[in-house]
DNA sequence: CTCGATGCAAAAGATTTGCACCCGA
DNA sequence: TCGGGTGCAAATCTTTTGCATCGAG
């Protein structure tokens, strides 16, 4: 990793770690024992991004942020209660590249959207 | 439907007829021949989504719109030139909720990341 | 005519950036 | 020590909202 293990850095990924849900910056934010700045969170929140240990998915203009473990998932949201729900990942059928087969796929992201058991009354 | 249509409403409709990629409220704006308000594109885009003529989708915290046809898609996005293409939808297995099969699910996005032929240099 | 739609301005929410000071390696 | 990291404030970007006026049905 080139970066280094500041307080901060590893309190946010302690969190990440402990809590098995996408979290949002304003969630990590308040979340932790000591304060730090908003700007932080989001700085180091990138920087995690950019070096695999955490994915990130996007659910109303917002950035939720999830550690990264040896399997790749996916989340289900709640749109009653906003909870989400961990799915495992049906690996991408690179067939449906259709007319794109020289694509080279990076990554992929597949959000579910519905109603949790307790939502649906 | 619900609403009337205006000639603000039309223009959009059109305009997201004619290009078959996703959209966000800044290019429909800029697109349009008569200059409308952004906060009108927004308010009309979000009158659609409610009554699925188009569907959304986030990409780095900006929502884009695309035109609801009979069959639902997805798309790729090149993290070269951020141009998107379509792929067509491999229906969700629900097999894959697991411990979650009372979720009902109303709907989902997937994205795929990746560089496309011309990226690729 | 009536109520929904739009123009316009301003607010709100999320994220990024600049800069001086601080601290981990 | 030294260059990266953080606090803090301010800017930026995206989206939403309030209100008076306008126009489709």
């Amino acid at each position: 990793m080139k970066f280094r293990l500041t307080k901060s850095r590893e309190m946010i990924l302690n969190l990440l770690n402990n809590k098995q849900k996408p979290l949002n910056a304003e969630m990590i934010y308040e979340l932790l024992d000591e304060k730090i700045y908003l700007s932080t969170v989001y700085r180091n929140l990138e920087l995690f991004l950019e070096n695999n240990l955490v994915s990130r998915l996007f659910i109303n203009n917002t950035a939720y942020y999830y550690i990264n473990k040896t399997d790749h998932k996916h989340f289900m949201v709640c749109l009653g209660c906003h909870d989400m729900f961990e799915i495992p990942c049906s690996h991408f059928d690179e067939g449906l590249l259709g007319d794109h087969q020289d694509f080279k796929i990076s990554s992929h992201e597949l959000t579910v959207y519905g109603y949790c058991s307790s939502c649906q009354l």
